[in-house]
DNA sequence: GGCTGATGGTTAGCTTCCTAACGTTATCGA
DNA sequence: TCGATAACGTTAGGAAGCTAACCATCAGCC
């Protein structure tokens, strides 16, 4: 991900849409401050991992798999669940295995039902590799979001969502009301991914 | 970039603060949401750029190129200069370079004054790709920002900023108020790149 | 004037993502 | 039952980042 060091100041935005009349200013200081928040938030929560010799794609498979552990007896799950639950093709969750395996963090074996398949189950050392890492990670995304009190994360959830949902106009999201859960399927455990 | 395809909601964070302490559950909301929205912003911003063949990185390369035209007589621009204020490395920028000047969209020529530099102009055919990609790039940007009225806008711009600071308490931003700028060096054109 | 150091650009090698194509295995319909 | 279809996982090749190392060139200091 590439981004621009210093973002431009809305004068200068100004000054650019006499230039471009397609360009709407105030929607351009909300893009570059959407990215570089992103790209921040990514790159402060993945140093961490990186001090743990791990990347954030390994993170997220690893984590993955210990959320699957805790909830059923085989703990496995085949690459293309992999794949998809992490937002990956499974092309590159191969890769991921790959090394993850090379490291003894993550381990295959067969399915003997249907041959095609070849579940992935977390090795002692991928949690104890985890129980490392995993409290510095979650610290320090507590970290990032410490200079913004209760009633502004419910604020910037909400802006955010509104954001994603493209004006869809669905439930207003209503976050934070803890009472009167749904209780569908939970999507996961929480992951990363840039922006970039 | 790498993200989830579902984002948790909340309860399932509640659940999932039991199983790791240090895990805050809406610093942790605000982050899964923070990046979902800055990689689906990257994303769709870069989708014209894709139809017309150019990556987000060349893209960048390019605009930096047009505004520096814009500038100076010569409107050319050294790779380290390139790379500094599109935030990769020399290297990257050597092979950004590399495949815009194959494909004939930048011209490297010597400078005379000092052997060491190379600096780099944006040839007509560099310029007429912008013509044609630039209204498509803008337009996206403010169609995914159209959900937001002027007030969220700044609303969210304020909470981005004071996310990034980290909380250092400097001047309060104001952004959109456009009277009484301190005009010092404007940072850019609007450029992309994602979380990632 | 000739080292020393700083700067500019490139190269080499690595990572992590992607798409496209492939071989294997299961499933389902005629 | 057997051929078509679909699904799983892998491989091959490419794009775009990075770091580290490398020469060439310039500037400064004895």
């Amino acid at each position: 991900m590439l981004l621009l060091r210093d973002l431009p100041r809305y004068e200068c935005l100004l000054e650019e849409a006499r230039r471009f009349p397609e360009l709407d200013p105030s929607a351009c200081e909300v893009y570059l401050h959407l990215l570089r928040a992103g790209d921040e938030a990514f790159r402060s929560c993945g140093e961490p991992l990186e001090a743990h010799g791990i990347s954030a794609g390994r993170f997220t498979v690893l984590m993955l798999l210990l959320r699957k552990r805790g909830e059923a007896d085989s703990g496995a799950l085949t690459p293309a669940e992999l794949a998809d639950q992490a937002g990956v093709t499974r092309a590159t969750m191969t890769g991921l295995i790959d090394t993850l395996e090379r490291d003894g963090f993550v381990r295959r074996e067969p399915d003997p039902h249907d041959r095609r398949m070849t579940p992935v189950t977390l090795t002692p050392a991928g949690e104890s590799l985890l129980q490392g890492v995993v409290p510095a990670y979650f610290q320090r995304m507590g970290l990032l979001v410490a200079p913004l009190s209760e009633a502004e994360r419910r604020t910037l959830v909400t802006l955010l969502s509104k954001l994603v949902r493209g004006g869809e106009t669905e439930e207003p999201s209503i976050p934070f009301t803890s009472g009167a859960s749904p209780a569908p399927a939970c999507a996961s455990v929480p992951l990363n991914s840039p922006v970039t």
